[in-house]
This record gives structure tokens, C-alpha cells and sequence, in this order.
DNA sequence: TTGCGACAGTAAACATCGTTCACTCAGCTG
DNA sequence: CAGCTGAGTGAACGATGTTTACTGTCGCAA
């Protein structure tokens, strides 16, 4: 009866849980979210549909547990890439921004499902500006390494009067929860992110073949480009 | 039996067909893409379900009509943005990356049928690298607006061996559908054109909400900082 | 004018889906 | 040992996309 040990009961039932997203994930990457059946799961699992109302109250829950999920496991690959890439932070950025490429090209669906369009129900998850929130997660590694490269040495921003005036009021949620971020840094990290969601969205999203045969080319020139800008590079 | 004039039946039936997807992107609208419904759209018309089979051979094949309509109205609204604001090149670019941003928040949902995660079915429209891609259309005025501006005075860019090695094999679609086009002027485009993606699928998506309240003022200043980049701030 | 053929639309049916309800059965706890 | 909690089932309801067979109706040609 330890505390910490769970019950035989709480075994099972957290087993099946798991089973079941784990069946949602796959029929979510063999057929896009719309794919994703309760009555083909519980098939998969020797079972009928009903039962799994015993673990999640709808179709619904069950997606925005699975999108939980993927956000957990891209934020904790982005994180491992950051840590085994030394204690440069420029390295460590170029390292997690292909790291989060790398999850994306490698799971373009579940992508979609976590970064895309907001499914009903799915996209509420990320209203809130809490600082727990499952999407800063992801950015927190980010935001240490721009930091720990503006304290070593600043780089060229725009004015900061400009950032104050037109930025300051809106960016409450993101330096509050860095414990007062310079408004350098949060514009840097802003802007880097949006260009680093924009290339990996195109790629992944299909939005860019028209023109370009080899998404990763650009992509790693743009690493280069914004490193250099903000004097990351390593040479 | 004048050749430009249609006849009777044509005109009835391309009626019909604007009614049905008139119906179809209402739908969308209300509920998402998983929410287009045949049998409701020919409910709301009067009919029943089968008989939209006249008119499209299968919901899949609507949807992918609807999203070229979609993408062709962006493409014209951010046309007409681009030859509304005059002839300097830079304000061109400044108002087209303002139409695209204000379409896409005033349609989200559109916008997510269009630019996120590929349906499946719609996202093959994307797939082929000719010069007639609607996603072309879209990109063209951009692309002309960046020409005329290079013309007139280069804006400092990466060396030109290292784009010319890293980037010049994959940039065939782009670069001949504009005829010739320098590979400076592809790369900043499509550097631009993956921030501008970026930023508004960002907010539109909810995917910044968690830093920043207000995702307008960041767009505002890049594109400050973007036309200054490029030498092309109005003063 | 008459006839015919193409076309629009319908009704019924099938397979699938999410969800609810009443029910059974096993296992843990007092 | 009794009883309760929770897991799982089967049947049912309403909804979906799609197919099939059928019925009109309109327009064009002889």
C-alpha cells in the first residue's frame, strides 16, 4: 500500500490509456486526424467502442490527449538536442531548431495535428498564457540559449524605443514567464521562432514546393543567416 | 448558339455548382472542415444528398474545388492590395503582406484549409512545381514587386557562390517560372515569403498566443524591419 | 410537331461512424 | 462472505458518404 507504488487497478487502466492513444496515433499517421476511429481502436485492442468511454468521455478528449502528448514529446526532443549540443549557445540553437524540423519532417501528421489548423477542441489548449502551458515548454530551452548569447554579447536589434512603444504591452505572457526578459531578447526570440515555424510549416505542409525542389537547403541557409545575424556563428 | 454565350442548361448547372460550394465553404466556416456535410448542403438547397453526385464525384472532390476557389480569392485580393498602393515596389510589398495577413484573420478557417495541414486530396493541388500552381499565382506579385526593387538598387544578401552552391540546384521551379530570376532575389523572397507564412499561420493557428497578446504589433514590426533589410522603407 | 436522349433529381439501401443505455461479470474491500 | 466499484458488452439511435435503380423534364433534331 505505498503511496508511491500504484494499485494493480491504476496499472491497467493508465496501460490502457496508453494502448488506446497509441492506436489513435496510428490510425492518426495512416489517415490523417479525421482517420482516427473509436470503434476502429477498440478493434485493434480486441474490444468494442463503448469501452473506451470508460477512459475518455469522447472522440474529442481522446485527440486533445494525443495532441498533449505530441507537444510533451517534440518539447522533450527539442530539450535532449539543446543538452547534447554543449554549452555554446549558438550551437544549441542551430541543434534545436533542426531537432524541431527533424520531429516534424519525421511525423508530418502529427505536426499538423499539433502546429496546424486548430482542430475543435484541440486548439483551446493553447488559449491560455499560462506560464505551464504545454506550447512554452517547447520555447522555454530557446528563449535560455538567446538569453545566455545576450548576456555574452548583445547584438543589433531595432530601436529600443520602437520595441518598447509598439512590443512592450503585448509581451507580458512571455517575459513574465522568463523572469524579466530584456524586450531585446524577446523580439529576437519572436522573430527567430516565427521564421523557424514559417520554414518547417511550409516544408511540411507541402506550401513550397512550387518553387523549391529541397526545402532542407534553405532551411539550413536561414540557420546560417540568423546565426550570423544575431553572432552565433561558431567560426 | 453564339460560342461565348453558354447555354440555358450550362448556366443552370454552373449555378448550381457555385451554390453547392457557396454552401460547402459555409459549412467550413461553422464547423470546421470535418463539418461539410453533403446531405446538409443539399438540405439547405432543397435537394437531396445523391444529387450533388451531378455535380462532384465524391465530398473529397468538393473540398479540393472549394480550396482552389479559396486560394484563388487570396490570390486576387492580394493582387489587387499590390496595385493599389502605387508604384514603389516597397509599399507594394508592405500592402500585399497586409492584404495576405488580413484575408487570412478574416477567414481563419479558409485559411487553414488552404495553407495548413494537407487534407487529404487537397494537399496533391500543391504537389506539382508548374508554373500554372495556383500557390504561384499567389507568389507571383511578390516575386515582381522583389524584381523591381532588386533593379533598381541590391540590398546586401549572403555571398553569391555560397547561394549559388547550396541553394541554385533547388531553386529551378521558382526561378524559371519568373524567367531568369537572380538567385538573390529568390532567396530574400522566399526568406521573406516563409516569414510572412510564419508569422500570420502562427497567429491564425493560436500557436503565439502563449508569449504575445496582441500578434499584430510583432507582424508590424517585421515588416519594418524586413523592408529596411531590403532597402525599402519609404523614408 | 413529335420523338428521343441526355440530364437532374429522388428513394431506398448499405456500411460506417460517435454516442447512450441497460446489463453482466470480475475483482477488490469491508 | 457480502457488496460495491469499475470494466466491458450488446443493442439501439441518429448521422454520415456513397451506390443503385428509377422517374421525370428539358432541349434539340427529324
Amino acid at each position: 500500500m505505498t503511496a508511491s507504488s500504484p494499485t494493480r487497478r491504476e496499472r491497467l487502466r493508465s496501460a490502457a490509456v496508453s494502448e488506446i492513444k497509441e492506436g489513435a496515433r496510428r490510425l492518426l499517421v495512416a489517415g490523417g486526424p479525421q482517420a482516427i476511429s473509436l470503434r476502429q481502436i477498440a478493434r485493434d485492442m480486441g474490444m468494442t467502442a463503448p469501452a473506451i468511454y470508460r477512459y475518455f468521455p469522447s472522440l474529442e478528449a481522446l485527440v486533445v490527449a494525443l495532441a498533449e502528448d505530441l507537444m510533451g514529446e517534440v518539447a522533450g526532443v527539442v530539450a535532449a538536442a539543446g543538452e547534447a549540443a554543449g554549452d555554446d549557445p549558438g550551437r544549441q540553437l542551430a541543434a534545436m531548431a533542426r531537432a524541431y524540423r527533424a520531429w516534424a519532417v519525421a511525423n508530418p501528421v502529427e505536426f499538423g495535428l499539433v502546429f496546424g489548423a486548430p482542430v475543435p477542441g484541440v486548439g483551446e489548449l493553447a488559449l491560455d498564457c499560462l506560464p505551464d502551458d504545454p506550447g512554452a515548454d517547447l520555447g522555454r530551452p530557446y528563449v535560455a540559449a538567446f538569453l545566455k548569447l545576450w548576456q555574452r554579447e548583445p547584438w543589433p536589434t531595432p530601436p529600443r524605443e520602437y520595441m518598447l512603444e509598439h512590443l512592450g504591452p503585448y509581451l507580458g505572457p512571455l517575459r513574465q514567464a522568463h523572469g524579466d526578459l530584456p524586450i531585446e531578447v524577446a523580439y529576437t526570440f519572436l522573430s527567430g521562432w516565427a521564421r523557424l515555424y514559417g520554414m518547417v510549416a511550409m516544408e511540411v505542409f507541402h506550401q513550397v514546393r512550387w518553387a523549391l525542389t529541397k526545402p532542407e537547403a534553405l532551411f539550413e541557409a536561414e540557420i546560417v543567416q540568423f546565426l550570423s545575424q544575431v553572432g552565433a556563428l561558431p567560426k
